[in-house]
DNA sequence: GAGTGGTCTAGACCACACG
DNA sequence: GTGTGGTCTAGACCACTCT
């Protein structure tokens, strides 16, 4: 851990991010111990020469992750030290993919223009009658297939999805682009039985079990962009999420590359 | 909207909490519409006769929640005028299922005591040789039964537990009075086949797709509390996440429809 | 009682969006 | 350029834990 100087280094950007880059970089790799605690807020205050309102915003990021306890009148407990990186995979199959260390594919297996159903304009926030694009692909993890993905694009995303070739790995990237931003995700999971589709594709029998997220994704000044269907099968994804009585306050890691 | 007095109404506690809860209702009740845009953040302190920081600490949690964007530059954005309440429902079947409307109940089917195994000791970060409490149960919803959860405890909660009379249908409210508190919980959500007992209970086929939520619980110093697997029938629960690059929330519902 | 995190204030400057 | 949210500071007091 270093005393201080996160002068340029580190995750760009924002001083407490700095800072929580650091700290997590101690927490994980051990420095404070399995279940250990971490030093007072004003003691990181001073050594890393920033206020303590800074030091208790980095905190609250990995508090938000899930590494770190805290409670009034005691120091902060280390939860973990391995964990996932973030949520911003959940917003991104190739970013997911990547994370994992598997190299993720697909196939466009049909693209076709047509009005939107009424939950599709609900789901949309759309007028009557307007057109959307709906997507079918196969999804594979290193070439074996893991999930089929239904999505419903509003027209001035699918206009742009539409010109870009089947082959095309990412969409968010592209989509980036053309300034099209994916910010905020309403996820849900359940359970469903495949369908005749799923079944072609995926390998499975008709019928059988799969992973079902159903997701809806909007740019940050809250206008859908997708709305999307995902079916896995059995023993490729898990789903994983932290959550914690106090995290509300303060939380927030956006992770821009990676 | 109250235009002032938050004076001692609302969600007891800090002054941030009652701002949030004031402005939770206002935007539920659709007072900024549908995609409407709130108030500057000045603004809100200003009626709300607190500082900027105030004010921004209760749009963190509604934030987290998804209720609302955040970009800088531009005012922020309703996302959704209906959401569930929050985190503290996912970490008690019993919170869930009244937040619902619905009436939990509950079965005890077994209790036993016995050492745990590697596995266990590793989630609960027991010593060789410890004993762990281990309970087989049977969840209904109004009746019905929805899911079974095997859980296990380490000694110093399990002991608590063994005490409890085999009908109560909440654990953590009286482990709660023994100072044994459930603060954070990571859950790992997947599909698995229904074993003998699982199809006994819940009355499926064996062979037949249960939802599986894994969950380790530990209390604010950092202690787990609890490690359990709970098997959903399908289309009785749903689970729903918001994430967002700056945040994110789990919750769970009870499934609709599509 | 001492130490700690939780809350709150009143200012300041900056980066970005939009007209 | 103007308004907005994002970041940061330097204080203050309180509620809680632990010894």
């Amino acid at each position: 851990m270093t005393d201080m100087a996160l002068d340029q280094d580190r995750a760009a950007g924002s001083l407490y991010r700095k800072v929580a880059a650091d700290l997590r970089e101690a927490i994980t790799s051990g420095s404070f111990g399995e279940a250990g605690r971490l030093p007072a807020e004003g003691a990181l205050a001073e050594q890393y020469g920033v206020s303590r309102g800074t030091v208790r915003q980095a905190l609250a990021m990995l508090r938000a992750d899930g590494l770190v306890t805290s409670r009034r009148g005691t120091r902060r407990v280390v939860l973990g030290t391995a964990r996932v990186q973030s949520f911003s995979e959940l917003l991104s199959f190739t970013h997911w993919a990547r994370s994992m260390g598997e190299e993720p594919g697909g196939r466009l297996e049909s693209l076709i223009r047509r009005p939107a159903d009424a939950a599709e304009r609900e789901h949309l926030r759309l007028e009557p009658g307007t057109e959307v694009y709906v997507t079918l692909r196969l999804r594979t993890l290193s070439g074996i297939p893991v999930m089929v993905e239904r999505t419903v694009y509003p027209p001035r995303v699918g206009e742009v999805v539409a010109e870009l070739p089947a082959d095309v790995v990412s969409h968010t990237e592209p989509l980036r682009e053309h300034g099209i931003l994916f910010t905020d995700a309403d996820h849900t999971i359940d359970v469903v039985a495949a369908n005749a589709d799923d079944a072609r594709l995926l390998g499975c029998r008709r019928g059988s079990p799969l992973l079902r997220e159903k997701r809806r994704t909007t740019d940050p000044t809250g206008t859908p962009v997708e709305w999307s269907q995902d079916r896995y099968l059995p023993g490729t994804v898990a789903f994983s999420i932290h959550n914690s009585l106090a995290s509300s306050a303060l939380s927030r890691h956006a992770r821009e590359s990676d």
